[in-house]
DNA sequence: GGCCCCTGTCACATCGTTGTAACATTGCAC
DNA sequence: GTGCAATGTTACAACGATGTGACAGGGGCC
């Protein structure tokens, strides 16, 4: 849901240089909008809601930093992150290009490798370390934090896909869920697997949870799993 | 300790420089010391401790990458932040400067804006100053005053980036880090390695360790590593 | 210049995880 | 009880993630 490939938007109105970019982009696992002006650019933001927006300082019309600044000051696109590209020489620019806004700036040329590093960099910062409190329930405990699972302060050993399961059904208890909404919710929506699958990992959670948990994931026949305290 | 503003060295040799970076950072509750040679700094930096420096790139005499370099080869000086600031035009010192140890680069012009932004985010990175108690974890233990790593009490010889990530694990314990927050923690923000280079420094770290104690140190599959007394 | 240490990256080895299929069991409808 | 569909359980091969050793470049030191 998170690892899958952030979105972000390529705003440049020189094709070959956006088809560059990603290419690079996309061989790192991120998904590309592109957009040659800041017209396109609004409807790409406005329709698939970007990650982020990576910003050619020459644009025809308005210029990328107008087009930062404005994106700065509307409350639906003010978090999204910013790296502004400029030509060497323009480096008068950068002052500029941060005031309005941008959260990091780069010259070109550049390596794919850099832009990438960047792009990581700005997207972890921006991303809301959220305040993310362990879950605990009759004994078993979550910690985000520490990424750990404890039944009865034993340490609970899972793969990431468990853990993840788990982690949905202790941030959603007592709804039942059915083997498609799970795909969607933990796996991400995205991808072609069995839905038995599904039963394959609750099978490998509840014995990971031990008698003393198994019996918090229920089986809703027919419909799918639950995860609740009280009995079934 | 932390509420209070942090103490800032300002060494340039031009006066209303300083003077324009000092009223900028005063506005944001930073205390400034102010240097125009490399001498003078170094008088401020024994009498003051200040938490971090502000290194212009020509002064007068010996030049500020050198000094910057003397100052991360000394063990009393080796932790303290540094920004180097820098001509514009004077791009290609930045790999030097970095090189050098320094922990972030600005080239001139820069707003006040940027000036902060960057300070607070090198300030946030570095290591707590003040009262560095060792740290001590089941036989294993790091003092930052003695810059020394001992597992029960034999010498732990290991380089200054697996020092580093020990002392950060040692000082943020229990919680599972990714590498990209390894990097960004332990590396600094702006240097752009590859992922699996962490891995690598892991394991030095963790045959350094020898059996004694390289379990301290986890991998979090599909996540990154932590650093926990806890069985995992 | 020559030596040594540290660093980042690669290639390869190893290990854990994952999805699927095959078979066993359960529960429900009749 | 019988039959059928749904679910539980196990085994396994492919894949991806991590461990590991080796190497080249750079800088400090003499």
């Amino acid at each position: 849901m998170t690892k899958a490939g952030k979105r972000v938007l390529i705003v440049d109105d020189e094709a070959p240089i956006r088809e560059m970019i990603a290419v690079a982009l996309e061989m790192a696992g991120y998904e590309c909008l592109e957009a040659a002006s800041v017209q396109e650019a609004h409807s790409h933001i406005v329709d698939h809601k970007p990650d982020m927006v990576l910003l050619d300082w020459m644009l025809p019309g308005t210029s990328g930093v107008e087009f930062a600044r404005r994106l700065k000051r509307e409350d639906l696109t003010a978090e999204m992150p910013i790296i502004m590209l400029t030509a060497k020489g323009e480096e008068d620019n950068k002052v500029q290009g941060l005031e309005a806004g941008a959260d990091d700036y780069i010259t070109k040329p550049f390596s794919p490798r850099e832009l990438v590093a960047r792009l990581k960099a700005v997207l972890r910062r921006a991303t809301p370390q959220g305040v993310e409190e362990p879950i605990e329930v009759s004994g078993l405990m979550l910690d985000p934090v520490c990424h750990r699972v404890t039944s009865n302060s034993k340490p609970v050993e899972i793969g990431p896909t468990e853990y993840r399961l788990l982690q949905f059904f202790m941030t959603h208890q007592e709804r039942a869920y059915s083997r498609a909404q799970l795909l969607d919710q933990v796996w991400g929506g995205n991808v072609y697997v069995e839905e038995r699958t599904v039963d394959v990992h609750i099978r490998r959670l509840r014995k990971a949870l031990g008698k003393a948990h198994e019996h918090l994931i229920q089986t809703v026949r027919g419909t799918g799993y639950r995860f609740s305290t009280k009995a079934s």
